[in-house]
DNA sequence: CGTAAGACTTGCCAGTAGGCTG
DNA sequence: CAGCCTACTGGCAAGTCTTACG
C-alpha cells in the first residue's frame, strides 16, 4: 500500500442532523400521580422515548427503569423534579396511543403524499448521500446521524435505558481534504472541528455518551474504499490457506509444551481453528452484557466428559458470545486437548478465566509471527470459505435443474452459517408462511394430476384417430405437464430450504465470510445467473469479484 | 509493557418499499 | 387497486484489531 494514506481528495457535505424535537399538542397529556402535568420541553421530549417504548417487554425490566428514570431527571427542571419523584405514578399512555395514531396515518397516507416524502428522500440522499473520494463519486454508507433515544443494548445490558442525547454541529469533527469545498453547519452553528486527515477513511465523527465511543460516518460497501479492503481480507485468508497445514502441526505440537501459556495459546487456538470462534477480547465489567468467546471462555463456559454416549473426550460449550447469542456445543476432542483442559481447570472457581495466561494481544502477537497478517478472525474468514466451497462441491448435482442447484447453494451458506454460530429469532410470521407455502404446494399438486389426467386423455384421443390435430395436442400436454411439474418441485425447494433456515442467519456468513470469487465462480459453472444468489446490494459490494469472474477458483 | 482510544468489521433486527394476489 | 407478504435496507450495537500513550 503507498505510505497508509487512504485518499488524496475528499469532499462530502456533511451529515444529515435529526429532525428538531416538535411538542406534542396540548391535547396530548401526561399524568403524574393520575393528574394531568404539563412537562417542560426537554422533559417531556425523554419521556416521549420512554411512552414510544411502553408495548416493549423491556419496559418493565428493572435496570431499563432505573436507567430511564436517572436520565430522565436530569432533563427536567427542579419544580419538576420535586414532583416527580416516582416513575410508577407516571402515566404516559395517552402520549403512546398518540404515537400508535400517529403511524397509522402515517400508513393511511394518500399516494401523493407518500410520494412527496419519497422524493424529498431521494433529494436528500442525492445531496447528502455522496462524497467525492479520488475522482470517484462514491455513495455514503450512514450519512444521517443517530437521532436521539433510549439506548437499548442487547442481551442483559446493564445501561439499557440510559438516554441517548441529541448529537449537535459542536460535536461533530468534519474529515475532509484541505482543498475540497467543506460542508457547512447548519446556520448558526459550528463544527467541533474540521481536520484533514487522509490516513482514515472517516467523513464524519462524534463521541456517543453511553460506552463513550466514536461514531463514524463512512462509505457503503459498494466504495472503492471498502471492496479492496474487503478483497485484501479474502486474499489473506488465501495465504492462510497455504500454510494452515504448518500451523496445525505446530499447535499440536505446542499442546505438548512445558510452558502452560504455550498450552494455552494452542488449545484456544485450536478452538478457534476448529469451532470457529471469535478472539474474545477482555471487557470492562459493568460496562456491557457479560458475554465472551475464545480467549475470554470462563471456567464455567466448559463442561469436561471422559465418556459420553459412544464417544470420547466429549467438551460441552455453553455460553453467550456476541450480541449475547447463545453458543451450545458438544464437541470430541482429541486426549491431549482434553488432558490439557483438565490441567486449566484445576484449583479454579467457575468465574475464574479457563485461559488465565492468554488474551487476544498475546494470541495475535504469536499469529502474525506465524504468516504476516494473520489473526484470530483470519480464521473465520479462512474456514467459512473453505468450508462453502467443499459444500459446494460436495452438494452441487450437475444435472439438477436451477431451483435444486440453489437449494444446494444455501445449504452450503446454512453449513457455513452453522458453523459460525449465526442465529436468528424464528421470523414472527414464519409459521404462517411456510402454511400459505404448503397451499400453495397443494394447489400446485392438484393442478398437475389435473394435467395430467389431461395428458391421459388426449393420448388415448391420439391412440384413437392418429391425426395430426390431437398428435398435437399430446405434445401440449406434455409440455403443461412437464410446466406444472418443475413449478411444482421450485415450491418444494424453497419449503425446504425455508424450513431448514428457520433458526440459521445466511445474511452475516454470506456478506462478510465467505469469499464472493467462490460463489461467482460456481454460478458460472453451472450457468445460474448471479442474481439469484446475490441482490442488487449485494452486486454492488461484490462488483470486483464479479468482475473478476472464473469458472474455478 | 499494559491500558485506553481510535478505526473499522461484523451482527441482528425492525420497519418499510414494492411486488403479488384476490 | 387495496391489502398482504416478503425481501431488503438501514440502523446501530457490539465485536476485532491497531495505534497512541504514559
Amino acid at each position: 500500500k503507498y505510505n497508509g494514506s487512504k485518499w488524496r481528495f475528499l469532499e462530502h457535505k456533511g451529515p444529515v442532523f435529526a429532525p428538531a424535537y416538535e411538542p406534542l399538542p396540548e391535547k396530548v397529556k401526561f399524568y403524574y400521580n393520575g393528574k394531568p402535568m404539563k412537562l417542560s420541553a426537554p422533559a417531556e421530549e425523554v419521556a416521549t422515548f420512554f411512552a414510544k417504548m411502553l408495548d416493549h417487554e423491556y419496559t418493565t425490566k428493572d435496570i431499563f427503569r432505573k436507567n430511564f428514570y436517572k436520565d430522565w431527571r436530569k432533563e427536567m427542571t427542579s419544580e419538576e423534579k420535586s414532583i416527580i419523584t416516582d416513575l410508577k405514578k407516571c402515566d404516559f399512555s395517552e402520549m403512546n396511543e398518540y404515537f400508535k395514531a400517529q403511524s397509522e396515518a402515517r400508513k393511511q397516507m394518500s399516494k401523493e403524499e407518500k410520494q412527496k416524502i419519497k422524493e424529498e428522500n431521494e433529494r436528500l440522499l442525492s445531496e447528502y448521500g455522496f462524497c467525492i473520494m479520488d475522482n470517484h463519486r462514491e455513495r455514503i454508507g450512514n450519512f444521517r446521524i443517530e437521532p436521539p433515544g433510549l439506548f437499548r443494548g442487547r442481551g442483559d445490558h446493564p445501561k439499557m435505558g440510559m438516554l441517548k442525547r441529541r448529537i449537535r454541529p459542536e460535536d461533530v469533527i468534519i474529515n475532509c481534504s484541505k482543498d475540497s469545498k467543506h460542508p457547512k453547519p447548519p446556520p448558526g452553528t459550528k463544527w467541533k472541528e474540521v481536520r484533514h486527515d487522509n490516513k482514515v477513511t472517516w467523513l464524519a465523527s462524534w463521541t456517543e455518551n453511553i460506552q463513550g465511543s466514536i461514531k463514524y460516518i463512512m462509505l457503503n460497501p459498494s466504495s472503492r474504499i471498502k471492496g479492496e479492503k474487503d478483497w485484501q481480507k479474502y486474499e489473506t485468508a488465501r495465504r492462510l490457506k497455504k500454510c494452515v497445514d504448518r500451523i496445525r502441526t505446530q499447535y499440536r505440537e505446542d499442546w505438548k509444551s512445558k510452558e502452560m501459556r504455550i498450552r494455552q495459546r494452542a488449545v484456544a487456538l485450536y478452538f478457534i481453528d476448529k469451532l470457529a470462534l471469535r478472539a474474545g477480547n477482555e471487557k470492562e465489567e459493568g460496562e456491557t452484557a457479560d458475554t465472551v468467546g475464545c480467549c475470554s471462555l470462563r471456567v464455567e463456559h466448559i463442561k469436561l466428559f471422559p465418556k459420553m454416549d459412544e464417544q470420547e473426550y466429549v467438551v460441552e460449550f455453553d455460553f453467550l458470545g456476541k450480541d449475547s447469542i447463545r453458543y451450545y456445543n458438544k464437541i470430541p476432542v482429541e486426549k491431549r486437548v482434553f488432558k490439557n483442559l483438565q490441567l486449566f481447570l484445576e484449583n479454579k472457581q467457575p468465574e475464574d478465566d479457563l485461559f488465565d495466561r492468554l488474551n487476544t494481544s498475546i494470541l495475535n502477537k504469536h499469529l502474525q509471527e506465524l504468516m504476516d497478517g494473520l489473526t484470530a478472525k483470519v480464521f473465520r474468514t479462512y474456514n467459512a470459505s473453505i468450508t462453502l466451497q467443499q459444500q459446494l462441491k460436495e452438494l452441487t448435482c450437475c444435472d439438477d435443474s436451477i431451483p435444486a442447484k440453489l437449494l444446494s447453494y444455501n445449504r452450503a451458506n446454512r453449513a457455513v452459517a452453522i458453523l459460525c454460530n449465526h442465529q436468528r429469532a424464528p421470523p414472527k410470521t414464519f409459521e404462517k408462511s411456510m402454511q400459505n407455502l404448503q397451499t400453495k404446494i397443494d394447489e400446485k399438486q392438484n393442478q398437475l394430476s389435473a394435467a395430467r389426467k389431461q395428458l391421459k386423455a388426449a393420448k388415448a384421443n391420439h391412440k384413437a384417430s392418429h391425426d395430426d390435430k390431437s398428435k398435437k395436442a399430446v405434445e401440449v400436454k406434455r409440455k403443461a405437464v412437464q410446466r406444472i411439474e418443475e413449478q411444482l418441485m421450485k415450491l418444494q425447494m424453497q419449503a425446504t430450504d425455508r424450513e431448514e433456515n428457520k433458526q440459521i442467519a445466511l445474511g452475516t456468513s454470506k456478506l462478510n465470510y465467505l469469499d464472493p470469487r467462490i460463489s461467482v465462480a460456481w454460478c458460472k459453472k453451472w450457468g445460474v445467473p448471479i442474481e439469484k444468489i446475490y441482490n442488487k446490494t449485494q452486486r454492488e459490494k461484490f462488483a470486483w469479484a464479479i468482475d473478476m469472474a472464473e469458472k474455478e477458483f
